[in-house]
DNA sequence: TCAATTATGCTCATTGTTAGCATAAGTGGT
DNA sequence: ACCACTTATGCTAACAATGAGCATAATTGA
């Protein structure tokens, strides 16, 4: 019974003995401080938080709802509804990312309950409009995810645990074919072996860390006896025991870690082709503010002087007239989104140039 | 009684009074003779097929299988198992595309039938695998489009049918900031009042006409009296009443014709950064074979010694040592996709190097 | 006033793109 | 054999975009 759905209660009748239901997630992105944060909130009965856990910090989970199917008219209005009556947040940009629908990515399917398929979104909001509510708060998007973090970290977290521990992976493999496939992936993936970093691979970085079980909710799902196989199936044990997933990453419910990396890819790669950063700044703002949120996105540094020059020449942002004065040095001119620009280039984004290698 | 859905009798009892009931789509696409087509069938039984129409056309419709929420492990292997079973054709290449969810999308749910979430798939086949099964037939998918195609019928839809329609319909609009936006929306989609022309905004362009009633569903759901709203309300019959809609666009069943220019548009953009178009060609090809195949998905034309220093300096094709002598002229190099590119560039793909102004 | 900090202007070499010109090597017809 | 025609392929000049850095400007705090 620990298992329970919350919307199983919640919903009216029409729900009960089906076997399919849909769940709405929401990863709501907000940038302060130049870290990219996403709302979490905790879940409210999963088997992570009973007593058969060592260490008892409960998971974080994404928040979601139900889609009602008989009330709500569009997916994204079901979205927006229940996000608003739980945390009073009315929702600006939203952006559905994907459907996941793998049996029992819900451990509740295993007792019998309905198939969950989630499909969640993405949403970006000001920074102004932290409202936290409830159980819900914000957290840095990169204790999720430190390896994809190059610019406060230095992301040695993959010199050190990731790239070693891979290695053992590949080196266990007998079949030498499907070694190579190993090898290949995780060159691709990590930008090992002469391969260049690409920012927005993150979720075939997470689905390898997966399968390599290096982190935590791999061995959990082991334990409840989900397969959730790819290309590769996962040999369990394969790995030295005692490093038993890469340090510090925090503990997230269910599949979330996988909705996340799908958002944060999504999102560094949209950046690049459309105006999207906007919805996370205020409306005037230095060019410095702008380069900061990019950069907290992609994870990577860019040179100032080619950025600056990017954006200005690219007629993606216009002077305002006035100056932001608090800066620490020399006071900045303030900018704002310059909404021709949709007219006149097709993908406008801010891209990366000059990223720092 | 007409409109029950076929997977409804099909399935096992757990669906039935279910609410909720998710279809898989598929939109198998193949280049033929530079053509590029996809596979549809004739929908059982829809109301399009019924006397109540005209002109007694049937509706394409893109292939569909349900969800067995008890036995398909994945919706992806879900939908590989019905299009086997349907089709005999094994798919290599599928991609999820997007999850339709609005209600009444089928009308099958005004009569109290299930809401009917679709999630549809791209795949791609290569030529020979032409094997048409059942009712299923390939379709050239600019008959649903052919204000798509700036290559064979040089688009004079657009500037011939649409834009003075479009204009209407921006004349109509009483409050003069709608007005701005109805401007600027179509300005940007169809690339008019000097914007360029994004072959990528499909699905941009199709609401457009949607809303504006170019498109023959429109009329056929709003007699159904289903409302598919986006940002601004559909004013009925805005337009001339003679010119019901762009000549010589076939009938599609449902919102099949959103799900198509959502899967055109995903793999035209796909394309340029991800090395896709291979799936669509044999494993060996001249570099003109695979010019044409991107020509006729992104619909426009491309500069031939561009795309071939393009092609072959970006290091993704490797010469085979054959060569092609059937070409009508000198003979050409036989190619193969290299697939060492995947770990030089993070962002493979063939790009539309020197598209004709 | 100095050091530190941030903003902003400018350069230069490199690389990539656009739009062509020109030549090569086949075809079919006379 | 010669022709017109087709397709393949090599090459270039002008121009645009990018990467990396130097230099200067305008603030603040010690």
């Amino acid at each position: 019974m620990r298992k329970k759905r919350k919307h199983e209660g919640t919903n009216s009748r029409k729900h009960e003995g089906s076997a399919l239901v849909i769940e709405l997630n929401a990863v709501i992105v907000a940038v302060t401080d130049g870290k990219p944060r996403i709302l979490v909130v905790q879940h409210p009965d999963h088997p992570e938080n009973a007593d058969d856990q060592k260490d008892s910090l409960p998971p974080d989970a994404l928040p979601f709802g139900p889609l009602d199917p008989a009330a709500d008219r569009t997916l994204e209005l079901g979205l927006r509804r229940w996000v608003r009556e739980r945390t009073g947040m009315e929702l600006g940009y939203v952006e559905q990312l994907y459907t996941f629908g793998d049996r029992n990515r819900d451990p509740g399917e295993l007792e019998g309950g309905p198939r969950v398929i989630s499909v969640p979104y993405l949403a970006l909001v000001k920074e102004r409009q932290l409202s936290d509510m409830g159980t819900a708060r914000w957290q840095d998007w990169y204790e999720f995810f430190p390896w994809e973090d190059w610019l406060q970290r230095h992301s040695s977290v993959i010199d050190e645990e990731i790239a070693p521990a891979l290695e053992t992976w590949i080196r266990n493999d007998p079949d030498p074919e499907s070694c190579d496939r190993r090898r290949e992936r995780i060159e691709i993936a990590f930008g090992l072996g002469g391969t260049p970093w690409d920012e927005e691979k993150v979720l075939d970085r997470y689905e390898l860390l997966y399968e390599t079980g290096l982190v935590p909710e791999q061995a959990r799902d082991q334990e409840l006896g989900i397969e959730y196989e790819r290309e590769s199936p996962v040999s369990s044990v394969e790995l030295s025991t005692e490093s038993s997933g890469v340090s510090l990453v925090r503990p997230m419910a269910l599949d979330h870690r996988r909705i996340l990396a799908t958002a944060m890819g999504r999102l560094r790669g949209k950046i690049k082709y459309r105006p999207v950063v906007f919805e996370l700044l205020p409306r005037n703002f230095t060019l410095l503010q702008l380069q900061r949120v990019v950069e907290a996105l992609a994870g990577v540094g860019l040179h100032k002087q080619n950025f600056r020059r990017f954006v200005e020449k690219g007629g993606l942002v216009e002077e305002t007239g006035q100056w932001e004065t608090k800066t620490g040095g020399r006071p900045a001119k303030l900018f704002c989104f310059r909404r021709e620009v949709l007219r006149e280039r097709p993908a406008p984004g801010v891209g990366l140039p000059g990223v720092r290698h």
